[in-house]
DNA sequence: GTAGAGTTCTG
DNA sequence: AGAACTCTA
C-alpha cells in the first residue's frame, strides 16, 4: 500500500500461511513476493537427506498451492548463496521490505544476521518474527538475567513467564501479488530418479503439507493425546503426535499447537481428568525440550559438534566402521536395536524411546563417536533436525548437565521387555525373528538351542550374535575412562607447567566422519558431476541387507500407510546435523562491532563468561529490548563474538582455566563421577 | 506408624 | 545406576 513497493517473505522452515508472522506482516505492508531458496550448499556437511528432501519438496507444493488460492505464488531459488539471491529478487522486483521469521540453527543465525545488515545496507526495510518458539531465547533467563543449563529450569521458567506466548494468526484471506514477472523461478530438484521408488513408499505414510499437518495436530489432540502418559513408552504403539517432521519445516507452529492442547488441558482439568491433564504436561514437556533445542543452539552454536561439557575431551572413542556399519544395518545382535535402526532404515522414523536406545548402545555399548551417530540421524530421519539431535546426542552422551551420566550402560534387554513387551516391535522389523518366544524375543543369545531351532535361527548365520558383550562393554568403558582421566590429568600437568595452552591439543578437534559418510555427504545429486556413481555407493551402503526389498515390498502393498506409520515416535525430534561454523574464518576475527550489537541486544550468548556476568552486562537492556516482538531482534549472533575455546572447553575440563558452563553445575553428576573416577585411574 | 521391598522416574 | 516414591505386612 505505501509507496508501491512490494515487500518480500522469504520462507524458509516456516511453510505455512497459518500463524505466520512474516507472511502477516508482507500482506499487511501490501502486495507480496513469496520466496524461497533453496541453497543446501550453505549448510555445509548437514545437506538434507533423502526423505528429508523428499518431505520438503512435499510440503512447498502444497504451500504453493495454498499461495496461489490465496492470489500469489511461491517463488523458487536454486542458489548457492541465499543472500545474493535476495538481492536478485529484490532487483527484479522492485520489493522495498523482506519479511522473514527466525531461525536459531548456527549457519542460520550467521546467515541471518548478514542478510539483514546487507539488505539494509540496500536501503530495504528488513524484519524478523518469532514464529517458531514459544518463547525468544533472549526472553528466557534465570533471576541473574542468565541463560539456564538445565531443561527443568528452562522449562518452568517458560511455562511461568509472567506473559503467555503469542497467540496464533489466522491465515491471510487474501494476498495481493507482487510483480513477479520478471523474476525467474527455478526448478528445484530434490530428488533423483534412484531414490523416486524409495520415495514413493513415504507417500503412503505421511501426507507432507501445513493442512494436513493441522489435522494431524487435531487427530492428535482428540485422540491419542488423552492417554499419552500411559502410552508413550510403548515402542510399537501408535499414540504419539507425528507432528515432528511437521514442526521441523513450520508446518504448524508451536505456539498453536501449545494453545490447542493447552485449551484440552483446561477442560480435562475441569472435569477432574487426572490422567489427560497430566499427559498434556508430559506432551507439553516434549514441545519444551524441541523448544530448549533452540535455545541451546542459539545459546551454543558450537553443540551440534561439540559437547558443552568437555569432561569427555580425552575419552578414547571407538573408531571402528565396522561396529558403525553392523549399527545402521541392525545387525548388532541385540533385537531391540537392531528393530530400531531397520526401522530408521525402511521408514525415516523412530519412537522417541527407541531413539534412545539406539544412540544410547551407540554411545555406550559401542562407544563410537557420538557425531557420527548423529549425522546419521540426520540422513535418514524425515525429522531430521539438527538442534533437536544435537541435543539428543549430547543428552544421552553424557555431556549435558542435566544429561545421562556418562557410566551408565542401558541394557537392550531388559529395556527392551519395558517398551516391547511382547515382542511384537521385534517381530516386525526382524522377520528373521519372528517366530521366537517372547521369552527370549529380546535376548536370542540364552535361549535354548530347541527353542532356537524351532524358529528357525541360527545365531551368527541368519541372526548375528552379540557384537558386543554388554559386560565386556562396561569393562572396555571404565578402562576407556581412565584412559581418559590420565590423559586429563597429563594435560592438566603440562598446563601447570605452563607447557602448552590448555587448548588446541589433538584432543580438540572432532573425531572425522568416516569415508563413506563423507562421500554419502558430499556427493548430492544436485551438485555432483557423476550422480549415478554416487546414488549407487549410497544406495549399497546404507542397505540393510536382511531386509531388502522384499519386506519393502510386502509392506509397500499389503499394509497401506497406517502400518508404517505404527511405529511411532513421539513428536520429539532428535537429529543431528552440523555444520561448520567451526570452520567459518570469521570465528577467529575480532569484531567489536559485533560483540558490541550482541551485548547490546540482550542476546545472551554463551560467553562472556565469568568476567561479564559479574559487570551490570545487558540484563536490563536485554529485557527492554527483549520484547519488540515484531521486526525487532533478530537473533544476532556473530561467531566472532564469542571466545571460542572458553565456551566450552574451558568450561569444564576441571582445569583451572575454567569458566562458564560447568562451573554453574558444580553438583552436576558428570562432575561428581568424573571426580571418582579421577581417583580410580 | 514404620521398615523394607518393590516400582517408577529420570532431559 | 540411583533417588524418590509407593505399597505392603
Amino acid at each position: 500500500m505505501s509507496g508501491g513497493g512490494c515487500s518480500i517473505v522469504w520462507f524458509r522452515r516456516d511453510l505455512r500461511v497459518e500463524d505466520n508472522p512474516a507472511l502477516a506482516a508482507g500482506v499487511r505492508a501490501g502486495a507480496v513476493i513469496a520466496v524461497f531458496i533453496w541453497a543446501p550448499e550453505e549448510e555445509g556437511h548437514y545437506y538434507p537427506g533423502r526423505v528429508s528432501r523428499w518431505w520438503l519438496k512435499q510440503s512447498l507444493a502444497h504451500l504453493d498451492s495454498s499461495l496461489k488460492s490465496l492470489g500469489t505464488s511461491l517463488i523458487t531459488k536454486r542458489s548457492t548463496d541465499s543472500i545474493s539471491s535476495l538481492l536478485e529478487v529484490v532487483k527484479s522486483t522492485g520489493a522495498t521490505q523482506l519479511f522473514f521469521n527466525h531461525l536459531y540453527d548456527p549457519i542460520s543465525l550467521v546467515r541471518d544476521h548478514r542478510a539483514k545488515e546487507v539488505l539494509t545496507a540496500q536501503g530495504i526495510s528488513v524484519c524478523s518474527f518469532n514464529a517458531d518458539l514459544l518463547y525468544e531465547p533472549w526472553e528466557v533467563n534465570d533471576e541473574e538475567g542468565r541463560p539456564f543449563t538445565t531443561f527443568s529450569a528452562f522449562w518452568e521458567r517458560c511455562l511461568r513467564m509472567p506473559y503467555d506466548p503469542e497467540a496464533p494468526l489466522l491465515p491471510p484471506k487474501r494476498i495481493i501479488s507482487g510483480d513477479a514477472s520478471r523474476c525467474v523461478t527455478d526448478n528445484l530438484v530434490f530428488e533423483d530418479e534412484s531414490e523416486k521408488g524409495s520415495n514413493a513408499l513415504l507417500s503412503r505414510a505421511w501426507s507432507p503439507g501445513w493442512s494436513n499437518a493441522d489435522k494431524a495436530l487435531a487427530t492428535f489432540v482428540n485422540g491419542p493425546l488423552l492417554e499419552y502418559s500411559q502410552n508413550r513408552r510403548k515402542a510399537d504403539s501408535a499414540t504419539t503426535s507425528f507432528l515432528s517432521p511437521h514442526l521441523h519445516f513450520g508446518e504448524v507452529s508451536v505456539r498453536k499447537v501449545f494453545h490447542f492442547v493447552r485449551i484440552k488441558q483446561v477442560l480435562w482439568a475441569n472435569e477432574g481428568n487426572k490422567a489427560g491433564e497430566e499427559s498434556v504436561n508430559l506432551f507439553l514437556k516434549s514441545i519444551g525440550l524441541r523448544e530448549y533445542s533452540r535455545y541451546m543452539s542459539f545459546n551454543h552454536p558450537y553443540s551440534h559438534e561439540r559437547p558443552l561439557l568437555g569432561h569427555l575431551r580425552y575419552f578414547p572413542w571407538v573408531v571402528d566402521e565396522g561396529y558403525f556399519k553392523a549399527w545402521r544395518q541392525g545387525r548388532t545382535g541385540y533385537p531391540l536395536v537392531d528393530a530400531g535402526m531397520r526401522e530408521l532404515w525402511a521408514t525415516g522414523w523412530l519412537h522417541d524411546r527407541i531413539r534412545v536406545v539406539v544412540s544410547s548402545f551407540f554411545v555406550k555399548v559401542l562407544q563410537l563417536p557420538w557425531r557420527w551417530g548423529m549425522k546419521y540421524f540426520w540422513d535418514t530421519l524425515l525429522d531430521a533436525d539438527l538442534e533437536s539431535d544435537a541435543l539428543g546426542w549430547q543428552y544421552i552422551s553424557g555431556t549435558l548437565p542435566d544429561g545421562r551420566e556418562f557410566d551408565r550402560i542401558d541394557n537392550p534387554q531388559f529395556v527392551g521387555y519395558k517398551c516391547d513387551p511382547h515382542g511384537e516391535y521385534v517381530r516386525r522389523w526382524l522377520p528373521e525373528l519372528a517366530r521366537l518366544p517372547t521369552e527370549w524375543i529380546h535376548h536370542p543369545w540364552n535361549a535354548p538351542e530347541s527353542v532356537l531351532e524351532a524358529a528357525g535361527i541360527e545365531l551368527g548365520s541368519n541372526y548375528p550374535l552379540p557384537i558386543v558383550e554388554i559386560d565386556a562393554a562396561k569393562v572396555r568403558l571404565e578402562q576407556a575412562l581412565s584412559q581418559m582421566w590420565q590423559h586429563e590429568a597429563a594435560a592438566r600437568a603440562a598446563i601447570e607447567n605452563g607447557m602448552e595452552e590448555g587448548h588446541g591439543d589433538s584432543a580438540d578437534s572432532p573425531i572425522e566422519f568416516p569415508q563413506a559418510m563423507q562421500m554419502e555427504m558430499d556427493h548430492e545429486p544436485v551438485r555432483n558431476n557423476n550422480p549415478v556413481m554416487v546414488t549407487v555407493r549410497r544406495y549399497e551402503d546404507q542397505m540393510v541387507p536382511s531386509m531388502t526389498s522384499s519386506l519393502f515390498r510386502a509392506e509397500d502393498e499389503e499394509n497401506s500407510s497406517v502400518d508404517i506409520r505404527n511405529s511411532v515416535v513421539d513428536n520429539r525430534a532428535e537429529v543431528p546435523t552440523d555444520v561448520n561454523v567451526a570452520e567459518d574464518p570469521r570465528r577467529n576475527m575480532v569484531d567489536q562491532a559485533a560483540v558490541q550489537t550482541a551485548r547490546t541486544n540482550a542476546t545472551p550468548h554463551f560467553n562472556f563468561a565469568v568476567g561479564r556476568r559479574n559487570s551490570e552486562d545487558s540484563t536490563a537492556e536485554s529485557s527492554s529490548s527483549t520484547r519488540e516482538r515484531d521486526g525487532g531482534v533478530v537473533p544476532v549472533w556473530s561467531p566472532s563474538s564469542t571466545n571460542y575455546s572458553d565456551q566450552y572447553v574451558g568450561d569444564d575440563n576441571g582445569m583451572g582455566t575454567s569458566s562458564s558452563y560447568l562451573q554453574r553445575h558444580p553438583q552436576s553428576h558428570q562432575l561428581m563421577n568424573w571426580q571418582r573416577l579421577s581417583q580410580t585411574g
